[in-house]
RNA sequence: UCCGAAGUAGCUCAGUGGUAGAGCAUCCGGCUGUUAACCGGACGGUCGUAGGUUCGAGUCCUACCUUCGGAGCCA
């Protein structure tokens, strides 16, 4: 008997196969029972007609508990009544191990209760459908970086000093030193960068924030490229033409994932490089155009100013030229004027917030040394990438796209903790 | 940390000062194409915790705890 995934059952239609699987939901009748079947490829339901079958596979099929594992044998027949588009005709069930009181019921739930189950509600569709598009991104973030001339590179996770101040780090113990989980890897890739040229880092990433809204975790995923001899311009043109192919590549590659979320695929159709840029000085009179008169000029934007802006779009749109004072101390200034730097955020449309921060580095060694004095930072802890700087230093740019982030742009998720399997947030550590 | 909302059956909720309720889940029965299937029955309660007001509190008051939504910070 030839056991297949579902996923594989479109190819077999006629032949009598075996699935392993666990039943989702189950109805039935006094002579016809339905198994909604899913194996992790897909769900397709598996029919049981009494007439058919012995009297105990009949029984067994009316007696199944949501979340039971079996084996089942059918014939893969082509049927318009599935959503599926397949079903199989089911002849022998062999239970593997029985579920109990399987807690997340066909009805509606609430998140606490959900977050509680997390290593159960991963099974249901929809999340099942968001780790699919999780790891289609994955899969083409790998692919786009090794196709354009990119080396992934691996930066440490525990760092001794702290970069930017230690109180949105999380602090361990490093043997008898103090040591901090790494908030960013980039001074590492910037490392990285003179010596391979073009890298890109994937790893996780800590922020010790009391940070509570749908866009923020404690631990998330990014993505970090780092290229030398890359002005800023350029790095723009890399992110989004990055951004279109990761958003290509699941138009093409989830289409049932999209279709089970119900995203609305015309909007992410339109994802197409190159996108918009505006100033931030423009984004600040478009603002004050808008009615906002709760921000000025040197100020950060809010949730809702991005919010505003990204609203004057269909595509994600670039804000470029923040003023010096509110950026880190890494930034290259502006050529002609002093009181911007060369970085760009990247805001997603439809609300859902920066997915990408990125700036040109400063190359220049004094420059460098003056910036690190005037954030108050300590020279001795910043040597080896100060270093960078008298070793043949060369212009480089960089940028870190946050994974969940645009999981859930991508998914439509409401909240970026149904973007990653385990989702780490305040008060949430279990399971 | 601040602002707002909510804690009642395993789950989702109703109950607005006078006998604790429904749907789902589970169990029993019915039904031949169901799509959160449907129909009938059974089982199921420290009403977040502690105090207070009242003849009487799930309901009103106070404090605390927890969670959710938003803000700040950021990806």
């Amino acid at each position: 008997m030839k056991k297949i995934m579902i996923q594989d059952m479109p190819n077999h239609v006629g032949e009598t196969v075996k699935l392993g699987g666990w039943l989702a939901n189950k109805r039935s009748s006094g002579k016809i029972a339905f198994l909604q079947l899913r194996d992790g490829s897909g769900f397709v339901q598996g029919v049981v007609v009494k007439a058919d079958v012995p009297e105990e596979v009949f029984v067994t099929a009316k007696g199944l508990h949501q979340e039971s594992s079996l084996y089942v044998v059918g014939e893969v027949t082509k049927d318009e009544r599935s959503a599926f588009g397949f079903e199989l005709q089911v002849k022998e069930i062999e239970v593997i191990a029985e579920a109990n009181n399987y807690p997340i019921t066909p009805k509606e739930h609430g998140i606490e209760f959900l977050m509680d189950n997390r290593h159960l509600w991963l099974r249901s569709r929809k999340q099942h459908a968001i780790m699919k598009v999780r790891n289609e991104i994955i899969r083409a973030t790998y692919e786009f970086f090794n196709d354009n001339g990119f080396t992934k590179v691996d930066p440490p996770i525990l760092t001794g000093s702290a970069p930017e101040g230690t109180s949105e780090l999380f602090h361990t113990k490093y043997f008898d030193q103090d040591a901090y989980l790494s908030q960013s890897g980039q001074l590492y890739m910037e490392a990285a960068a003179m010596a391979l040229g073009k890298v890109f880092s994937f790893g996780p990433t800590f922020r010790a924030e009391k940070s509570k809204t749908r866009r923020h975790l404690i631990e998330f995923w990014m993505i970090e490229p780092e290229m030398a001899f890359v002005e800023h311009d350029e790095s723009l043109e890399v992110q989004e033409q990055y951004v279109s192919y990761i958003v290509q590549s699941v138009l093409e590659n989830c289409k049932i994932e999209l279709e089970r979320l119900g995203r609305d695929t015309s909007k992410l159709e339109q994802i197409k490089a190159p996108f918009p840029r505006i100033s931030y000085d423009d984004a600040i009179k478009l603002l004050h155009e808008k009615g906002f008169d709760d921000i000025e000029w040197g100020e950060d934007f809010g949730a809702p100013h991005e919010t505003a802006i990204a609203e004057h779009y269909d595509k994600p749109v670039f804000i470029t030229c923040y003023p010096v004072g509110i950026k880190p101390f890494y930034m290259q200034p502006h050529p002609d004027r002093d009181d911007v730097v060369l970085c760009a955020d990247l805001i997603a449309p439809e609300g859902y917030g920066e997915i990408i921060g990125g700036s040109e580095r400063v190359h220049d060694f004094e420059l460098m040394k003056q910036r690190l004095r005037e954030h108050d930072l300590d020279e001795n802890a910043y040597a080896w990438y100060l270093d960078l700087r008298e070793q043949g230093s060369v212009p480089h740019s960089g940028f870190g796209l946050g994974l969940e982030r645009t999981v859930a742009w991508i998914t439509g998720a409401e909240h970026v903790r149904e973007s990653i399997p385990f989702p780490r947030l305040l008060n949430r550590l279990y399971p």
